[in-house]
DNA sequence: TCCCATCTGTACCAATCGGTACGTGTACCA
DNA sequence: TGGTACACGTACCGATTGGTACAGATGGGA
């Protein structure tokens, strides 16, 4: 059963073959379901494919399940980048800004797909340790470079930057079991409002 | 369908019941090799029984799993109280004291499978949300205690200890990923100073 | 002594897993 | 026209899974 998709065979457009239009699938319902009991005849049932098919694009369940880390991975850095760009870092309510992106529920999927792959690489499994290597140091710089705009001392920049990856984790993690939107934005508020205050301590 | 359930406790002696060692040795299996791929017949191997025992005792793997983080659950309860007697809260230096625990690299396997069996949580899995319900709201009591002895108007004391447990459980993340011990006291310290600068804000 | 409840192991079951063998259809190139 | 490389599905494989059937222990009360 073909779908109406656009070409299956063409080598022209490399963007659009049929091994990438799998992994964005893949990544999806990762993000929607789960990465921990997937398998893959469940997971290319949802797809509308065979499992055949996903040992014939990816070779094995671990590599595809580390492809769809290496993807998280990129999306998440590609992210920060964009807000980099989109947000006025010197403004005050950066931050406010910058956290109310990453609350926004629009996100929770990705986050709890996020958590659980951290999760799986802290116990060892081989295919989230990509994710792991870089889920702190990665973030640093950029973090560091908006504190810095902020008005933090460039020689407590980077360890401002960690707390500040800390803090956003670990209020997430409350959200996504809370749902709690207004409890954890009263809580994060008291943490940006004496970072303003004593910042540049 | 269902098989009979032994009744635990008929025995004269409830506290060391073959239930109860078996339980906690697979507690103490779970800790040091995480809960995501553990099967019935590893796990029996390991613990020097065969998997029919498992069943036996806990009557499906799930349930098993279930009194499993039932059980990790309360031992964190437990600390947290036995911690608020150890300590002598109105000290200056009760935070870092705090942390210090936390931290210890003994705690380690208790603290990734906390994280692991959260994520699994936040994934849905049954067997795990007994610890989402009690992982922030059974929390925010005992630690705004801790806060109001150190100074905290009690107004703000329930945020700031969300916060505060945020603060902590972000910066685990952080040194479970990267054994930085040095980085993250280094970022800790940034909030715990701050914090007692305008903590009474 | 017999009985019954608790506990344990062996052997087995159906289901599902990741992965493979093999045949087919199709698009492109010569 | 034939060839070839890719894409795809069906059917199957051995291994492992959670769970069950059943047979033996063991020990205390009658």
């Amino acid at each position: 059963m073909s779908t109406a998709q656009p070409r299956p065979g063409s080598k022209g457009a490399p963007g659009h073959s049929a091994r990438e239009r799998l992994l964005e699938a893949a990544v999806d319902h990762a993000a929607h379901h789960g990465v921990g009991d997937l398998s893959l005849r469940q997971l290319a049932a949802a797809l509308g494919t065979s499992h055949r098919m996903l040992i014939y694009h990816f070779g094995s369940k671990e590599a595809l399940l580390t492809e769809i880390v290496r993807t998280v991975e990129a999306r998440q850095r590609a992210q920060v980048a964009a807000l980099a760009e989109d947000v006025d870092l010197s403004s005050p309510e950066a931050l406010e800004r910058l956290w109310a992106h990453f609350a926004d529920e629009a996100l929770w999927p990705w986050e709890r797909l996020f958590f659980e792959v951290y999760a799986q690489a802290l116990q060892g499994r081989r295919h989230a340790q990509g994710l792991l290597e870089d889920a702190i140091d990665a973030w640093l710089d950029p973090v560091a470079n908006i504190l810095v705009a902020q008005g933090t001392p460039a020689a407590h920049a980077r360890d401002e930057a960690r707390l500040m990856l800390a803090v956003t984790r670990g209020m997430l993690l409350d959200l996504l079991a809370t749902g709690d939107r207004a409890g954890v934005d009263a809580a994060m508020r008291r943490f940006t409002a004496r970072w303003r205050a004593g910042g540049a301590g």
